[in-house]
RNA sequence: GCGGGCGUAGUUCAAUGGUAGAACGGUAGCCUUCCAAGCUACACACGAGGGUUCGAUUCCCUCCGCCCGCUCCA
């Protein structure tokens, strides 16, 4: 993540995306707002295609799922049943010399000698002599003392030194030199069983416990109080698993079947990072897919395959895909098994999607807490039983930075008259992932016949596809621009298209071309910057060929 | 949340305790027969607030934001 050269690529990314309309900051104008971003024309196009792609995948090209739209808001009972209201505000502990937070209820009970100190005493900003050494002779040295309380636990029987040993260490990091302090203040010593005061690691004095909650708090209705309050959801999940039966029971599907759901979600970060990668309000696109008891590990593995390829259909190559095993000590607590697909940013190897074996653990909770019956009854073998779930779960906003930065390239191109080398920007998405999908240009723009017959192209492909037109400036100005924007194919009305194709040729779908026969415009490849002749009438079916 | 760095047009960079410049980009017009050509004109910036000062983009403080390292990410 030191790497120089992944920094400065990361910036330029981050540049080009507000240059080109892809992503801006939230609230900009009023300074930003830490942890929010806001998708630009571009950037909204990028994002639904990839959205709609998903959701075709899942829903149209399948018939064992159906979609679904949850509401952000929902009953509070339903955060408390599936655990996150516990987990979420569990209180937090900060180590005061290391800077290490750590859950409260983790913190093993300590038992030995607390040494507290009020403060300690410093030399006078002037005194020429570090205290450490000797004192010479004679000379007198100022002391200043400093109010700043610290508490140290030692085991029973080790002397007072050593906690003198960690207390200076605490006020060095706190700005004062350690030839400079003179000695320290003790207030008083005790000894304490099974304390939770101090971290069991080097025995330095804990912060007071402090609630960290990663959701959203939020009142219902005008009533600020303790009856009204619910959250913003932190995952879109548990909607699908509130709604399991109304979906079960319209769908009549048989197991094994999944619920799909693209929408947003809220987690209060306490540290958004990384451009719009770590987010605080983010969009995700899940899959419950609901299985029969027993067959969950074998679902998760075919589910792991099925998304890996997934991704290369996008654009991602599957070498930047990392599979990480998620060890069982990391795994959330309703978890029996979890792979995370990472992809290389460049400012480091991170988690797209989630996939987890989540068990039956958030039926069970939410029929035990409703008091509804989530039971599946099984027609076959005549039983009833909760399935379990397997949980595909990608982030959105963290696939389209995925996609800008494996789109994101550079290459110095020649000029061959005057042999001058620039360097080119391109966007190389996949043709059905690009914002746009082709532009159109007249070749010049003073000439009516060029710019009227490059409208009516324009007129006919905006039903099929996201075209842009441009007549403004050199033909060559408006390659460079389409190819920032990542926009597969260009076609220029040229004047050739008036006298149809000079020699024979062979149009893109193999059709010949007689001489004089047929309209023809240049299309241009943004990846290659190849140019071919193409019948005009066969353009529509062409381009919806290649982006598809 | 802690520590460090940084905030000047859309972008990349200048300069300055007293009128803020450039390049590229943008817009408009002219021109232009295929890869950021040219000419002309125009528009656009000191992150926010407070303090010091006759006067602050510049010095000080607070806040906000971005980047980096920790931390966090049921």
């Amino acid at each position: 993540m030191a790497d120089p050269a992944a920094v400065g690529k990361m910036d330029k990314i981050v540049a080009l995306c507000k240059r080109r309309g892809f992503i801006f900051q939230s609230s900009e104008i009023y300074g930003g707002l830490n942890g929010a971003w806001d998708y630009g024309p571009l950037g909204v196009e990028l994002k639904r295609n990839l959205k709609d792609y998903w959701w075709k995948s899942m829903t149209q090209m399948r018939d064992d799922i159906v979609g679904f739209d949850g509401s952000i808001l929902m009953n509070r009972a339903v955060w408390q049943a599936s655990g996150h209201e516990a987990t979420f505000s569990d209180p937090m502990v900060e180590c005061l010399l290391t800077k290490k937070r750590y859950r409260a209820d983790q913190i093993e009970p300590q038992s030995g000698t607390a040494y507290y100190y009020k403060g300690l005493k410093i030399a006078q900003p002037g005194a020429s002599q570090a205290l450490t050494s000797e004192p010479t002779p004679g000379l007198q040295v100022l002391l200043k003392f400093v109010e700043l309380p610290f508490a140290v636990l030692v085991p029973k029987g080790k002397p007072e030194a050593s906690a003198q040993k960690t207390a200076r260490q605490f006020y060095v990091t706190r700005g004062y030199a350690e030839d400079k302090i003179a000695s320290l203040e003790l207030e008083k010593s005790e000894p304490l069983e099974n304390t939770t005061q101090f971290n069991p690691e080097n025995g330095a004095e804990l912060s007071p416990p402090r609630t960290f909650n990663l959701m959203f708090k939020t009142y219902i209705g005008p009533v600020a109080d303790e009856s009204a309050i619910t959250y913003l959801r932190p995952e879109t999940a548990q909607a699908m698993f509130v709604q399991f039966k109304n979906v079960l029971e319209v769908s009549r599907k048989k197991l094994p079947f999944g619920i799909a759901q693209v929408g947003k979600a809220f987690r209060n970060e306490i540290n958004p990072r990384n451009f719009t990668f770590r987010s605080r309000e983010f969009e995700q696109m899940e899959v419950e897919f609901f299985v029969k008891p027993g067959t969950g590990p074998e679902w998760l593995e075919k589910w792991k395959e099925e998304r890996l390829a997934w991704y290369e259909s996008i654009g991602i190559p599957r070498a930047k895909i990392h599979v990480l095993t998620v060890p069982e000590a990391d795994r959330a607590f309703y978890s029996q098994g979890t792979y995370d697909l990472e992809y290389e940013f460049p400012f480091g190897i991170q988690e797209l999607e989630g996939i987890a074996h989540r068990g039956n653990y958030d039926l069970k909770q939410h029929a035990e807490k409703s008091g509804k019956p989530l039971e599946y009854f099984d027609e076959e073998a005549k039983a009833k039983y909760l399935p379990e779930v397997v949980e595909p779960s990608a982030g959105v906003d963290r696939t389209v930075l995925a996609l800008l930065c494996e789109a994101y390239a550079e290459e110095t191109v020649k000029d061959e008259e005057s042999g001058k080398e620039e360097t080119r920007i391109v966007l190389r998405f996949v043709p059905r992932m690009a914002p746009v999908k082709v532009g159109i240009f007249p070749l010049l723009k003073n000439k009516p016949d060029l710019v009227a017959k490059a409208r009516e192209l324009q007129k006919a492909l905006q039903p099929l596809m996201k075209v842009a037109y441009d007549e403004a400036g050199s033909i060559g100005k408006r390659y460079r621009r389409i190819d920032e924007e990542g926009t597969p194919f260009g076609i220029t009305v040229d004047f050739e298209t008036f006298e149809g194709a000079k020699t024979a040729s062979t149009s893109a779908t193999g059709a010949s071309i007689a001489e004089g026969e047929k309209e023809t415009v240049t299309l241009r490849h943004r990846d290659s910057m190849k140019q071919e002749r193409i019948a005009l009438a066969d353009v529509p079916a062409y381009l919806l060929r290649a982006i598809s």
